[in-house]
RNA sequence: GGUGGGGUUCCCGAGUGGCUAAAGGGAGCAGACUGUAAAUCUGCCGGCGACGCCUUCGGAGGUUCGAAUCCUCCCCCCACCA
């Protein structure tokens, strides 16, 4: 099946060029096409998901997917979409972050071979003159068109404004394309929704100076049924760096998709046939649940593993319960179902629930309550715990906290260790160490 | 460069001498209802071993018994004009 039907019933694409070109282009396999990540953060967010497994699917269906690292156009900042001026970061910075983005896409993409490749536009965007560049690249640019596109409109009509720098973002990625198009001969760029104008602007200057047929696909802005921007959570973004979200909190950030996203998320952001994703959507109530395991099993499993998936499962199951999920339940899937099995933790290895650990001195003289819940991070300052407790919402070993001036002592110790809980999601356990 | 308008607690945005830890909305948190969902309702929403104390309204000084509010200087932003 051409790749380009697999992603459109997946719910990738929302724009393409040239739609009949573009499906033959990719229809003989081995065909190359390519996505910008900016390396701005160190870490990739679920915001770069869609993106990421686009690439996926391409190599999955005999092509060769490019990961551009914007080493280069990072130092400018694209602006495209934004209200607001990105800051400028420094070389360094953008070294750094260039070397976690590269781990992390190759949990999802295979590079090894040449399947697949990693390219840094540093390496054809630092050297440049600006002369040169005018001459060569700068003239085929219209400042009238530009100026109309709607990438920048948000900013043209803001208080903000638009710098130069930024105004040569699009110069700078249109010649990414024409040099991946040279060198690679990669004819077919994707990206976000916002860099349509980038990508236009891209496949115009490989006809100019090329006389080649470029293509260029946008994926939607994927937002969750309530409207929010998709992956923002109360702590931020969630990322991709299982050292800035853990593989338990990644698993528990998709269990907690709302309803009416799970079958859409489903195809996006797994692996499982689309047919099953289909029948997914029929389901409601507690078998709904029984697909958010699964579509949160799987996404985890992709980004860090199988095993620590399956940590992450069992550590839901020993917090939350344990659920059985049916076998007809995209039935694809390897999930652990529990039929037989005793699926509760077996050693401490395996729980990944956040922990902190103590000794046991320190809960012989007692520590208060309200302390212990600031400490080990589940409230964010002294008051923001004694809050907690005078609301109800903190538990000691499953057993509501009545009063703000409890104090915690070996007493609460059950197994060498004390659960806390915050609310009706979070959970910290104390180990004790004798 | 000129003239005018601004910078308020996570965000938007009121407040222009004491009643102001600062209206209202959003976000967030907790409780109830549930299915680790959504919607809804209720409460909370600067810090502190806490009926009191401390810090906050761009920055630094000053006036005053008392300042986010008045004065001086400085920094930054915006609009129009040049």
């Amino acid at each position: 099946m051409n790749v380009i039907k697999v992603l459109q019933e997946r719910g990738f694409i929302e724009n393409m060029t040239h739609e009949n070109e573009l499906y033959e282009y990719l229809d003989n396999g081995n065909a190359s096409c390519y996505i910008g990540f900016d390396p701005t953060a160190a870490s990739l967010h679920v915001g770069s998901l869609v993106p990421i497994m686009s690439l996926a699917h391409m190599q999955r269906n005999g092509h060769h997917p490019i990961a551009l690292v914007g080493g280069g156009t990072g130092l400018i900042g694209d602006p495209s979409g934004k209200t607001e001026m990105r800051k400028l970061i420094t070389k360094e910075d953008v070294e750094f972050n260039k070397i976690g983005i590269k781990k992390q896409l190759s949990n999802f993409i295979n590079f090894s071979g040449d399947s697949a490749e990693l390219v840094d536009n540093a390496d054809w965007l630092t050297g440049l003159g600006y002369i040169d560049f005018l001459r060569d690249i700068g003239r085929f640019f219209s400042v009238n068109r530009m100026v109309k596109a709607e990438s920048y409109k948000l900013r043209l009509e803001s208080d903000e404004g638009l710098s130069f720098i930024e105004f040569n973002y699009m110069l700078l990625q249109a010649y990414d394309f024409m040099k991946l198009a040279e060198s690679h001969g990669c004819l077919l760029q994707m990206g976000g929704s916002d860099q349509w104008g980038n990508i236009v602007a891209g496949v115009d200057l490989v006809r100019r100076k090329l006389q080649k047929i470029a293509f260029g696909i946008t994926f939607p802005l994927i937002t969750t049924s309530t409207g929010a921007k998709m992956g923002k959570t109360a702590n931020g973004a969630v990322w991709l760096d299982p050292e800035k979200t853990s593989p338990y909190d990644y698993y528990q950030f998709w269990v907690n998709t709302d309803d009416n996203d799970v079958a859409r998320f489903l195809a996006l952001f797994t692996f499982l046939p689309t047919d099953e994703v289909e029948e997914a959507k029929k389901l409601d109530g507690a078998d709904l649940n029984s697909a958010k395991s699964i579509l949160a099993y799987e996404a985890t499993k992709i980004c860090h593993g199988s095993e620590e998936a399956q940590k992450a499962k069992l550590s839901a199951s020993a917090n939350f319960g344990v659920r059985i999920i049916p076998d007809s339940i995209l039935p694809s899937s390897d999930v652990e179902r529990g039929k037989s099995k005793n699926q509760v933790i077996d050693s401490d290895i395996n729980d990944t629930t956040p922990q902190t650990s103590f000794e046991v001195s320190r809960l012989e003289s007692g520590i208060p309550a309200f302390k212990l819940y600031h400490e080990v991070g589940l409230a964010q300052s002294g008051s923001a715990a004694r809050r907690l407790i005078q609301q109800g919402g903190a538990y000691l070993n499953g057993i509501r906290i009545e009063s703000t001036d409890y104090i915690v002592g070996s007493s609460d110790i059950e197994n060498e260790e004390i659960l806390l809980k915050a609310g009706k999601k979070k959970f910290h356990k104390i180990k004790i160490k004798m």
